[in-house]
DNA sequence: CAGGTATATACTTTTAAAGGAATATATATT
DNA sequence: AATATATATTCCTTTAAAAGTATATACCTG
């Protein structure tokens, strides 16, 4: 990694929504809808922040039926990896990540999209 | 620390050459104009960049004499810390934060504006 | 293949911030 | 007071990216 990629990473870890996005699969592969229902965000909008993500390695993606699932990254990314481990830290003081995960967890993951 | 505090340090940590300016004051105290030669850069910049940096609490400045003296700030910042210590973990590796480095260690600190 | 659902992309407007040029401010020196 | 040095600020232009609307694509079901 050189300084050029890490910037990058800092760039995809400045915007709320897809800090919120990488809390919560952090906890575990998400489809597109699932995100969307949690953040109560438009469909445009989760989507493009998966791309940007995606587009820069934070995050890949694999289709099931009608579905994308996302989840975090199997490349090794030490950077990433010690956010991640400070937004779990944080998700106790901030009321937004906190809300998030406690939507994720209530959430009925019976669904096809589901991961099994 | 909230989620919106969280992102506004990753957007001081995005941009390169503030990357590179944290990079350097991780050493200890710098001024302006040798910030400025390290870098390479121009007055303007490098005064921009520490304005940023300084109106978001991750570095604080003191004047001496004509000179103004910077330093990382001394409020605990959690995430700060464990990025700039994975920015020393980066130096070994990247060419750009390496040369800085040995760049200020070969600087003439006998200045007026060198931290005693 | 027609229709529905989930997701992605294209186009547009708006906003934050980067960088340069010129100027202002603060301090020191004479 | 006049001048020099170091730094900050203002104004301007350009660029990246955020968000919305509309549309396209991919897959499934009948």
């Amino acid at each position: 990694m050189n300084s050029e990629e890490l910037c990058q990473v800092y760039r995809c870890l400045c915007d709320k929504t897809r800090l919120r996005i990488l809390n919560l699969l952090s906890d575990g592969a998400l489809c597109v809808c699932h995100l969307q229902e949690i953040l109560n965000e438009t469909q445009v909008k989760i989507s493009k922040h998966l791309a940007y993500l995606k587009a820069h390695d934070l995050v890949e993606s694999e289709r099931r039926a009608n579905w994308m699932i996302y989840q975090i990254s199997n490349k090794t990314n030490p950077i990433l990896e010690k956010n991640l481990k400070c937004l779990q830290d944080l998700v106790s003081e901030d009321p937004t990540f906190k809300n998030d995960i406690k939507r994720l967890h209530s959430m009925d993951t019976s669904a096809a999209c589901c991961p099994s």
